[in-house]
Formats: C-alpha cells, structure tokens, sequence
DNA sequence: CTGTTAGCGCATTCAA
DNA sequence: TTGAATGCGCTAACAG
C-alpha cells in the first residue's frame, strides 16, 4: 500500500548521473543524452517504479496539463457524451480531464472557477446556464463554451447549429401535414440554444398561413410534481384548443422528452397516431419510446472533440478572433412522425 | 484573460506581514494571529483575489485534496449516479473528484492509475473489469471497489448486496408463476457481481422441481451487429424450445436491458403478454419502454457517497480490516411481468 | 554531452 | 504573536 514515491534524486542517484540528465530524459530530450546515460535512467526508472511527480512539474513550468469540463447536469446524456470525445481528446494530447458538476446552481459554478484557478488548470471546456460574463473575464485561463452562449462574452464556441436545426425538424413536421404544433421547452432563461430553437420556430410557423404553433415554457425541476402536472395540463389544452387539426409535438431536449412521454401516456395518446412528436436530442432510448421517436441528433462525441482542439490552441496562444464552430443537426426519422 | 496570478507573497506584501502569517490564514490558524493581522490580510487576499496555489501547497504537504474516480464506461447510467453521490461527498468534505473513464480497455486502466500517482491523488474509487491484483497492489493510495471485487486484492468494496438481489428478482419470477426463465448476462469473465447475480439464479431455480432456467452469455460489444443478432437468435430458440410455458426474461443490467427490448421488438414478442421480463437496474426509461419494466433499483447515490467516507477514513489512516458495505436492491414491479 | 544551481508557491520548523 | 529560513520535486538557465 504506502510505498513511498521515489523522486527523481532517487533515479539520479540509482543510475550514477545529475538529476538533469534525468529530467532530459524524461521530458524527450533524447539527442542531449548519450546511449549509456539513458540505458542507466531507463533501467533505474523501471527498478523504482518512478513516475514524476505532476504537482512539482506543474510548480515549476506553470503548467498542469490539466483541463476542466464544468457541467450543470452531469444526468444530462448531452453532457456526458460531449464528455467522451472531449476525454478522447485529452488524452490523445497528454492532457487530464477535471469534470465539475454545478447541478444548476451559480454558486457551484463560483466555486469550481476558483477551485480550477487554484490547480492551475490550463483551460476550461464551460457549458452553463447562468454564468454571467463578469465572473468569466477575469479568469486566467483560456475558456471555450459549448453548446450555450454567454452574454457579452466573447469567447469560441462550440456546439450545434440551432437555427439549421430548428429549421429542418419544423419544416419537416409542416410538410408532414401537421398543423398545430406545440413546442415545449424548458424555462428559456436567456439561453441562446433555447431562443435560437424556439425562436426559429416561431418564425417558421408565422410564415405558413394555415398553421399554428405554440410554445411553452416548463419548470426545470422534475422532481417537483408540479412539473409533471402542468405538462400533462398544457398538452391537454392544446389538444382540446385545436381539436380536429393534426397535432404534433416539438420537446426541447432528451429530458423533456422523456417526460413528455410519461405525460402522454397518462393522457392516454398515443405518439404517432393520436399526436406526433418530434425530439431535439436522440438518447439511446428515442429508438425504443412509443415505437421510435423521430429527433434530431447532434454530433456530441464531434463536439467534445474539437472544442478540446479548439482549447488546445488557445492555450498554445492563438490570439485568432472568437471563433464560432456549429455543427448541423441530423434528422432521424421514426414512427412518431408517421 | 491572462491576469498574472498573485501568490502568497503579494497577499504579504500588501498586508505588510510575513508570509507565514499568511499562510497560518490560509490554513484557518487564526488563535495564532492578531485581529489587526487578520484584518489587514484578509483584505489584501480580497484586493489580488487571490487563491493559493494547490499544486505548490500539494507539493509541500504531499496531500493534494484530489481523489479519482476510474471506471470502465462512463456510458453506463451506473457509474453516473453513483458519481453524482461520489461528487457530492467531495465537496462536503472538500475534496476534487477527477474522473477517468477507461473505456474497458485494461491498458487505459494502468494508464489512469500511474497518471494519478503522479497528480498525488489521495485515494481512489475503483469500477473495473480487468484489474488485476498486482498492478493495484503498489498503488501508493488506498483504494475503494465500487460495485466489484478484484480477485485477491483485500480492498473495501462498495455496491449491491447482488446474491439478495438475484434473490428477491428470481424468487418474484417463481413466485409470480413464470416456468420458464432466461438469464442474459454479459460476458461473465470472472465479474464479481455478475458471478453472484447468475449463480444465485441458478440455485433458485434447481430448488424448484417444475421450473426450468438458463443462463447466456452475450458479448460485450452492443454495436457489433453479431451482438443484436445472437441476442435474438438466443431469445427465439429460448421461446421454441419452452413452447407452451410461461415465460420471462432477466436482463443482468441497463445496456442488456435495452438491446433486449430491441430484439423482443424485432420478435415481435410483447412484454409482459406474450414473454416477462425484469431487469437488473433502474433506469430513467425503465418506467416507460414496453409499458414499463419490472427491474431491480439500486441506491447508487448513496453507493456512492458512502464509497468516498470509507475511502476517507482510509486516506486519514484507518487500518480497520477491509470492509464490505452491501445495499439491498429494492425490487419495482411494473406491468413487464404482469 | 553533463552536472550545478536557482527558484516555482507554499507550509513548517525555529528563533525572536 | 510574528517572521526568516528551509525544502517539497522538478525544470531551466548556465557552466564545464
């Protein structure tokens, strides 16, 4: 259990050179190095089982090859898949990811901003909610958003292009002849994704003349009771609002949707044939759910990726201008839309 | 972007104290201050916001306020919520949680496990598949398993009391008067809690002359078409073989669950009419798919949480005898196994 | 090619 | 009650 860690006099001193010379070796300095010293490292760092020691590395040069994903909602399969590639990423390139979960709340995210400046992180990957631009600016690291934006910050981004999104799964529900939409979100908030899809929608639907669509806002808690209630209610009203119209449902991301799912069938309405229903997000499940859910599917493990790349050379100190990265979304096609 | 971080000696010299004293702020030794020394350094950390530096406080006191998390798949709803537990203890005790997701692969493993040696992680929780005793054996940090154990490694182990579980879910079968029962497991390997979920099973149903059961074992890999394939090919032999009895299905986790339901469609079998079906997890869509599936919950949260206060109590020194902290699985009846 | 030296930012003796 | 000095393990000048 409690080996005590040998440090790098230890290899020094095993293999009969300067400690220089180990810390050459260590850091790829090879052609400073004759064949008989890195024999004699090689073969002490093996016996000791050395392994140098990051947080005096760090100390010294400043930087900790660490990068931070600081997330509101680590329940979120958004979150987490945009997680995998950003993980593939780090480590193709020697960096160690920190995951922060803030479960909604600012303070968490005061907190991990200034617990990450404190491990001398070299950047932050930041997808949040309520994170106003003065608590980002004066961060000493570099820092790409992804998939929100923040108001009056001018950072890169990453993420899905919401408007083309929004755009090909509206138009596809009124040219499948539906003629009463209703879009459920969650508290908009001032989140761009959710204005840039909502209002997207609304826009679209004000052009074709002899469609209507509506939009709601629902609570984020959905544990609270209340939340499942006024869903089932607000789908009830719309329902009987625009009786004898082809309906369909638009929710707003894989959360809602599951919800959503539940509250229908409460109702007793069956997606696809009493109402049709569309899904920004495309879990796992939406292949399953009352028999397929079509959705929009955006390349997470993608996104993950390149805004580690995107990171990557901020830290490596691109002054380019904000850059903005949107991916297209990809409609799936199923039985919900039938 | 690029404030030039302030360091303990700025905080001094603004104060007009020594950095000790300093310092003895920082670390909450306050009877050892004057208030006019408090006062005055406790406005100058405030002027430079400043943050100490954990890498250098890390290095002069070897403990680096950092344990990790290193599981096989951070795909799997699981390790999630277990996570969520895990990261809320951290912060009640102050504590950062790196996450390392290994991907199953056995090289990923060792990988993580020296790069946290070098990042001076104060202890570790375990989720794994393939490690084996040795390369766990010199880890300079205790160790936590969550949810399985490692053949010949004496570690405190956290998870689901699997062999009550295994219980409850085929005693309900029995009970329920299901005659036939299919057990689909993953590849075994040698898993702990795979090991006793199946061999519970099996024992159960010999002790009862007029039921039949049986066990397959199916690969890992849920995005090779073969996966899907044999999964149905097994399910359709199953029902022709046991024609006439009735039957039900019991899927040994989430992933099993879903890739099951799937084939069960493909069949054209309903679940809970023409086949049971109970399964080994509680996810979120559990409740929904196929009108809602009989499963068995398992307090990960709590799972969680309690990993890291052992893990604690080890990291402050305990060398009570490695202890096994099992939770009962709550068994969900829903109409799958109507 | 190789080793000696001087800090990185902090906590901790030890004196005052 | 306070501060000066030392060293944690490492890298980066600087000499040789």
């Amino acid at each position: 259990m409690s080996v005590k860690k040998s440090t790098i006099i230890d290899v020094a001193n095993l293999a009969k050179v300067g400690k220089t010379s180990v810390s050459r070796y260590l850091n790829g300095d090879f052609d400073a190095l004759s064949d008989s010293i890195k024999e004699r490292i090689s073969h002490a760092i093996k016996t000791l089982d050395y392994r140098p020691n990051q947080m005096a590395r760090s100390l010294k040069r400043g930087s900790s090859k660490l990068i931070a994903f600081v997330i509101p909602d680590i329940t979120n399969p958004y979150s987490i898949e945009v997680m995998q590639g950003l993980e593939k990423a780090c480590q193709d390139h020697g960096y160690t990811l920190l995951v922060c979960n803030t479960n909604k709340s600012s303070e968490r995210e005061q907190y991990y901003l200034q617990l990450l400046v404190s491990y001398n992180v070299e950047g932050v990957l930041f997808h949040t909610i309520k994170a106003s631009a003065n608590s980002l600016k004066h961060c000493p690291f570099p820092m790409v958003l992804i998939d929100r934006r923040v108001k009056n910050f001018n950072a890169d981004i990453v993420g899905l292009d919401n408007i083309q999104s929004s755009t090909i799964a509206t138009n596809y529900l009124i040219d499948a002849g539906f003629e009463a939409i209703l879009f459920i979100s969650e508290a908009i908030n001032g989140i761009s994704t959710r204005l840039d899809r909502v209002n997207t929608f609304k826009k679209l639907i004000r052009a074709h003349k002899n469609r209507v669509g509506k939009v709601i806002e629902i609570t984020e808690d959905s544990h609270d009771p209340a939340y499942q209630l006024s869903l089932e209610q607000h789908i009830d009203d719309f329902c009987k609002t625009h009786r004898g119209m082809r309906k369909a449902i638009v929710s707003i991301n894989g959360s809602v949707t599951l919800n959503t799912v539940l509250a229908l069938k409460r109702l007793n309405l069956v997606c696809g044939k009493d109402i049709g229903f569309l899904s920004f997000d495309d879990p796992q499940w939406a292949a399953i759910i009352s028999d397929g859910i079509t959705s929009i599917r955006q390349p997470t493990y993608q996104i993950g990726y390149s805004a580690f790349e995107l990171l990557l050379s901020r830290i490596n100190g691109s002054k380019a201008p904000a850059q903005e990265l949107l991916y297209s979304g990809e409609l799936i096609i199923r039985n919900s839309t039938k």
